[in-house]
DNA sequence: CCAACGAGCAACCTTTTGGTTGCATGATAG
DNA sequence: CTATCATGCAACCAAAAGGTTGCTCGTTGG
């Protein structure tokens, strides 16, 4: 299966927004928040902030419900863990080409 | 210290694009190689994937060094290493946050 | 009740991004 | 030597991304 780069991407791409990765982290720090609350303290329009929300709910890094009249918006931290996975493989598969390219001069 | 997330997205900004992440798959595996070399097996230019080297260069991915007449590009792992830290922390504050909800609400 | 609040939708705009083509230049294999 | 090979550079283009404004609509605190 090879789980392949093409799968990884959107992951990593959702999170390579300041804005995004801001969002990720004070999902992290302060648990579920509403887009009212989260739009607090930036300097962009709530609008923004719903969108980046979305793209960050695509790639699966975050969940949303609608409770009442506001919406809660949580951490769904199984695709943080895949990416990181994905970035060890790749660190290992690195190594063990140096390896590789160290045995063939030695020898 | 503040969150350094601002000075993380960049990474996950070059990683975030398919034909980037399946250079670095192929750096990682297939050890430094040239541009042409990896130009070969993508329906796309040799500028396109020189565009792209150069992102990854820039977020400190990948270091390029020219040996004559071509080029040899090379993973650079610690800023995976730094990306996957990152990833780590906002998981482990993520717990700690369901940690301090579960307190409260079986207080 | 009803005013204010939280959010959704749509249109619109500007900048960035991913890609191409064309041309120029320094190595190098034969 | 010289034809070819590996790159670099610049201009150009279409599509996507990041943001804003304006309007609507359900929810709710007082």
């Amino acid at each position: 299966m090879r789980s392949s780069a093409a799968a990884k991407a959107p992951i990593f791409a959702a999170l390579g927004d300041e804005t995004r990765l801001g969002l990720v982290a004070r999902l992290s720090s302060g648990g579920a928040q509403s887009i009212a609350r989260l739009t607090d303290g930036t300097p962009l329009t709530r609008q923004a902030i719903t969108k980046h929300l979305r793209v960050l709910e695509l790639a699966g890094v975050v969940r949303g419900s609608r409770h009442g009249r506001e919406s809660a918006w949580e951490l769904q931290p199984r695709k943080l863990d895949e990416a990181k996975r994905y970035l060890d493989r790749i660190s290992a598969e690195w190594d063990a080409a140096l390896s590789r390219l160290k045995a063939f001069v030695e020898d």
